[in-house]
DNA sequence: TCCATAAAATGACTGACGGTCATTAAATGG
DNA sequence: CCATTTAATGACCGTCAGTCATTTTATGGA
């Protein structure tokens, strides 16, 4: 009988709510200003289901940046399988991120959240443990993207691919989130344009990358 | 009479204090887990007392935030005037910033929290208010470094200043934060040596930015 | 030295919120 | 139709940030 079967998608399903409220209501007032009553009401649920679908506030965060987390793989798996050449892949991948963090800013400062409270975490309290994601497969990616470009000759033999792909991945996370703050607060000063940014920080990957 | 003086010499003494009490607590526990009692008995005051002189916790954190701004403004200005060359300025104020984050891994870590709280706030929660620093002296002398290598010849003429040294930052603070990370948390896998990591992170500034 | 006044410090109290659990409601399958 | 399992509920609890009436301490004039 399907039964189980149903069941288990209804469970899905309603986990899948839970987590659509709670994106509504964590991102519109800030994780730390929204509350679980709030994201039951918004859930048409009682608070109590909640804590059956989830084991806390904080998991539930720990969905909403696996949802995240997927979006960002999947442009990335996109953007890797789309190109040929390495350096073109290392542009398509790092763009993509770029994209993403425009299309979905939310969940892009909300991953940006999530390694902050890993670091508190880390601190005293390895109760609970809650650790979801640290599936680094964006990050192979771009490690690969590296040594097909060495490869295939379009990016400079001299260089590391680790390393190097940690460096593009660390300068592309502090040079997108700058992107993106400013985007969403700046009204004021200090006029620029994040598009021109990005562009700047391409031009400036290439020529320390490429062979050219 | 200098007794009013006196009166605000000792002030400013216990709010130091406090600002102690609270760095240790803040910092052992994570900000989250620590709660205003603990800081209280640590500081030796009641809680309330806590209250007189900062009207949050998160403004205590502000404080906190303020010491490690401080610090790094002092360090960013010490590398740029110690140096002629504008590119050996940008050199300088790179690596100064990456001694902060090894040298105060906390203070480094709170403004990188500060900056992800900011983003909350500025949600739907104008309250309060509660806008400390925003101060961006440090960010003036990356322009200023910027500025001065193109002037006597050190750094790329067509760079735009502004957008350069705003690269420079976003760049530096992503690469130095996945550097810190790494040094406190990664005892597994992925083995990589942080300064090289940031040697590499140089070379590769060098080689977009010089003029050679 | 004493006292009136002002400043500083206290800690019991409050409200809000994350999380729990005994109880109720609904679904299932025999 | 009922026994049993599963899902859902919401009253309740403990904790903690923040408050405020009260107490303690300092000050400067008489």
């Amino acid at each position: 009988m399907g039964t189980v079967e149903r069941r288990e998608r209804e469970k899905e399903y309603r986990r899948n709510e839970i987590l659509n409220a709670a994106e509504k209501i964590f991102f519109s007032k800030g994780i730390q200003y929204a509350t679980m009553d709030e994201v039951a009401e918004e859930a048409e649920l009682s608070k109590g289901t909640l804590y059956i679908y989830f084991k806390s506030k904080e998991e539930i965060f720990g969905g909403i940046c696996e949802r995240a987390s997927h979006i960002l793989r999947e442009k990335f798996e996109k953007a890797y399988n789309e190109n040929e050449k390495g350096i073109d892949k290392i542009y398509a991948v790092g763009l993509a991120y770029y994209e993403f963090s425009k299309e979905y800013p939310d969940y892009f400062n909300s991953v940006m959240h999530y390694e902050m409270m890993e670091y508190s975490k880390g601190k005293e309290f390895d109760e609970g443990g809650v650790t979801y994601l640290r599936d680094d497969t964006e990050f192979k990616l771009v490690i690969a993207s590296v040594q097909a470009g060495i490869d295939d000759g379009t990016i400079r033999k001299e260089l590391d691919p680790v390393h190097t792909a940690l460096l593009l991945y660390g300068m592309s996370r502090g040079v997108i989130k700058l992107a993106a703050k400013e985007i969403q607060t700046d009204q004021e000063k200090r006029k620029f344009d994040p598009e021109y940014l990005m562009k700047n920080f391409f031009e400036f990957v290439g020529y320390s990358l490429s062979t050219d």
